[in-house]
DNA sequence: AGCGTGACCGAAAACGTTTCCGGAACATAA
DNA sequence: TTATGTTCCGGAAACGTTTTCGGTCACGCT
C-alpha cells in the first residue's frame, strides 16, 4: 500500500485498475443491469481492494438527486423531538436517504434561512413545527421543493401535506377520564395560545365539560410555556385559587410534572388530594412519581408517517392523501383518582 | 411570476437575468472581492428575486468541500446522546457546517457501511460510541478522511482524535461522597465490561475503597446493560443479597433510577435505607423522586468540543491536541444520605 | 454468406458550480 | 509619450459522476 497521497480516488481510476471503462464501472455501483458476471465480480474486488467509495456530490450533481432530506427541528433535546426524530430516521434509513438536520431555535427568520440552504443541497424535507405561515409555506411549494409538515402549529393550506395528532379526541379522553372518576372542578393548563394543538386541546376540554353539563370557569384555564418550570408556576396559581381544581389536564407531560412538583411543594399528595393528566406520553411520565397518567401521541410513527408521504412526494406520486391524523390515546398510571370529597 | 416549468434557477439563469458572467455571480454568490458595488448591488437584487440558491452537491463537487459534517451516533432519542447532539448541532451551526445524521443502532457492521457512504459525502464526522476498533478507525484515518471520536469505548490509537469525560475522576467523587456520609457497603453497577468508561469507573470505585480501607466485595460488583429496566434487575439482585449494600454507585442515571425503582418496590426508602449515585446528570435526574444525586458529564460541551477539534483538523491543522478529557462534576441532591445504622 | 439479435461495453455529453487566467479600461508614474 | 498598475469582469477548464447512444462481437437463423 504505497499510498502516497490520501487523495481520495476517482471512478477513473477505479476503471483504470480493473481495466474497463468508467460506465462499467458506473454501472457495476448502481447495480445496473449490462454488464458480465465476470466483469462484475472483477470491478467488485478492485472496489472492494481500495476502498472506493463514489463521492455523493457528482453523483447528486450528475443525477439530480442527492440521496438527502432536511429535518427541520426547533430543538434536538427535548424528548418529544427527538422521538419523533427516531422514528423518521428509522424510516429513512429503510429508503436509503442521509437526514440533514437542522435545528432552528424555534426562530422563524433562522427557518427561513435553513429552508433555503436546504432547497440547494437536499430532495425534499420534514418541518417540525414550522414557525412559518402558511403564505410561506405555499411559496415554498410554488418553487418546486417538496416537504411534509409535522405536527403544524397553526392551520395550513390544503395543498401543504402535513402529519398530526388527534388533539381533540385526545383532550376528550383525558377529560371523560376525569369526569368519570368524578372531578368537576377541572383546570386546564394549555399551551401557547393560537397554535393549533392548543386550540384543538382546548376545544376537547370544553366540549367535555359541556358534554357532563359543566359551565366551564375562565378561572381554571392557564396557559404556560411547555416546560416544567413553567407548568409548576401555573399549577402553584391554580393551587393558590380561592377554590382550587381538584384535577389538572395539562398541555404536556412536562408541565404535568411540574404541576406535581407544585402540588408536593404544597404538601398535596397525588392523585389523593389531586389528579394531574398529561400529553404526549415520553418516557419522562413513567420516570416521575406518581407515574403520569397521560395521553399518548404516536411520535415515533409520526415521523414514520411523514416519511412515508415525503418519499411518495419524491417519486412525484401526486395523487396520495396529504393529510394524515393519527391518533392519540388515553395511558392511565397512577397519576389520577377519584377526587377526595367524592 | 410566470412561472411555467418550477424548475430550480441556475447560476447560469441569474446571469443572465442580470447581464452578466456566472464567473461575476458566484463571486457575488461567495462574497469574494473583485465586483463593483454596483454590480453587486444588481445581483444581488436578481438573486433575491428570483429566490435563488446554489446547487450544493455542484458546489461541492468543484470546489471540494461540501460543508456537511456526518454526526454517528447509535440511537437518536436516549437523552444521553441528544444531549451531546444538541452541543454539536450548536457549535457546528455557528461554523455554517451542516449535519448529517447516521444512527447506527450500536450495530458494528451498519457503522461501517454508514462511515463508507459519509466518505464520499462529507467533510468529516463526529464518532459518538464508535463500535469500531482501532485498527478500523486508524484505516479511515490513513484513507485521509476526519473526524473526532466522542466516549470512545475501548482505548484508541494515539493518532485517533478523541474527546471524553473524566470517568475515573468522576468515580472517585461520588465515592468520596458516599464514604464520607458514612457508607462502607458500596455496591457499583457497572456498564458493560470492557467498555472504556465501565473499567475507568471501576478503577476509580475500587480505588477509593482501598483509600478508605475496604476491601472490595465481588459481590458487590455487578454489570447492567445502561437501562432503566436492567438497572432495576441488577439492584434487585443487590437488594437480595443475604448483606445487601446501604449504597449504590450506578453506571449511569438509567441504572440509578432502575435502583430506586427496584428500592420503592422492595419498601427500602431512598435515600433513608439506601443511597444511590447516578452519572451523567441527564434531566431524568431531576424528574425522578429523589432527585439523583449523580456525576455531571457535560454532554453539550463534549459535543462543542468536538466540533472545534473537528473544524480545525478540516482547516488542516496538524498540530493541535488531538485529545481532550472533561472534567466530570458530582451533583448532590436528594438520594444519598447517611446510613441508618451509622 | 448474409442478416438479425442480444449481450456487453466505451465515448462523450451533461449536471451547476468554483476558480484560474487573462483582457479591457482606466489611472498613475516616469 | 510609454510603462506600470488597479479594478473589474468574462471565458473556459475542472470537479466526479450518471446516462445516452451507438458500436462490437458472438451467435443462431435463413
Amino acid at each position: 500500500m504505497s499510498q502516497a497521497t490520501s487523495q481520495r480516488l476517482t471512478i477513473r481510476q477505479i476503471a483504470e485498475l480493473a481495466g474497463v471503462s468508467i460506465a462499467t464501472v458506473s454501472r457495476v455501483l448502481n447495480d445496473r443491469g449490462d454488464v458480465s458476471d465476470e466483469t462484475r465480480e472483477l470491478v467488485s474486488r478492485v472496489i472492494h481492494e481500495n476502498g472506493y467509495t463514489a463521492n455523493r456530490s457528482a453523483r447528486g450533481l450528475s443525477a439530480g438527486r442527492t440521496g438527502l432530506v432536511g429535518i427541520l427541528v426547533p430543538l434536538v433535546y427535548p424528548a418529544y423531538f427527538s422521538a419523533i426524530l427516531a422514528g423518521a430516521a428509522e424510516a429513512l434509513s429503510e429508503r436509503d436517504l442521509q437526514i440533514v438536520l437542522s435545528p432552528t431555535g424555534h426562530e422563524h427568520d433562522r427557518e427561513v434561512s435553513v429552508l433555503d440552504r436546504l432547497r440547494g443541497l437536499t430532495d425534499g424535507a420534514l418541518i417540525i413545527l414550522p414557525e412559518e405561515s402558511s403564505e410561506e409555506l405555499e411559496r415554498l411549494l410554488d418553487r418546486g421543493y417538496r416537504f411534509v409538515v409535522l405536527d403544524p402549529l397553526m392551520p395550513l393550506d390544503e395543498r401543504i401535506p402535513s402529519v398530526s395528532a388527534a388533539h381533540t379526541s385526545g383532550a376528550d379522553q383525558a377529560m371523560r377520564h376525569l369526569l368519570e372518576l368524578g372531578h368537576r372542578r377541572i383546570a386546564q393548563i394549555t399551551g401557547p395560545r393560537g397554535w393549533l394543538a392548543t386550540e384543538d386541546r382546548r376545544r376537547g376540554y370544553r366540549a367535555a365539560l359541556a358534554a357532563a353539563g359543566i359551565l366551564p370557569d375562565p378561572a381554571l384555564e392557564v396557559e404556560a410555556v411547555p416546560e416544567v418550570d413553567p407548568g409548576r408556576a401555573a399549577a402553584e396559581y391554580l393551587l393558590d385559587l380561592p377554590e382550587p381544581p381538584t384535577a389538572i389536564f395539562a398541555f404536556n407531560d412536562n408541565i404535568a410534572i411540574g404541576a406535581i412538583q407544585a402540588a408536593r411543594a404544597r404538601g398535596l399528595r397525588v392523585p389523593d388530594d389531586l389528579s394531574v393528566v398529561g400529553f404526549d406520553d415520553v418516557e419522562h411520565a413513567t420516570i416521575v412519581t406518581p407515574a403520569l397518567t397521560t395521553v399518548r401521541q404516536p411520535l415515533a410513527e409520526m415521523g414514520r408517517t411523514a416519511v412515508s408521504l415525503l418519499s411518495r412526494l419524491l417519486e412525484r406520486h401526486r395523487f396520495e392523501t396529504l393529510h394524515v391524523e393519527l391518533a392519540t390515546r388515553l395511558v392511565v398510571r397512577d397519576s389520577t383518582a377519584p377526587p377526595r370529597s367524592a
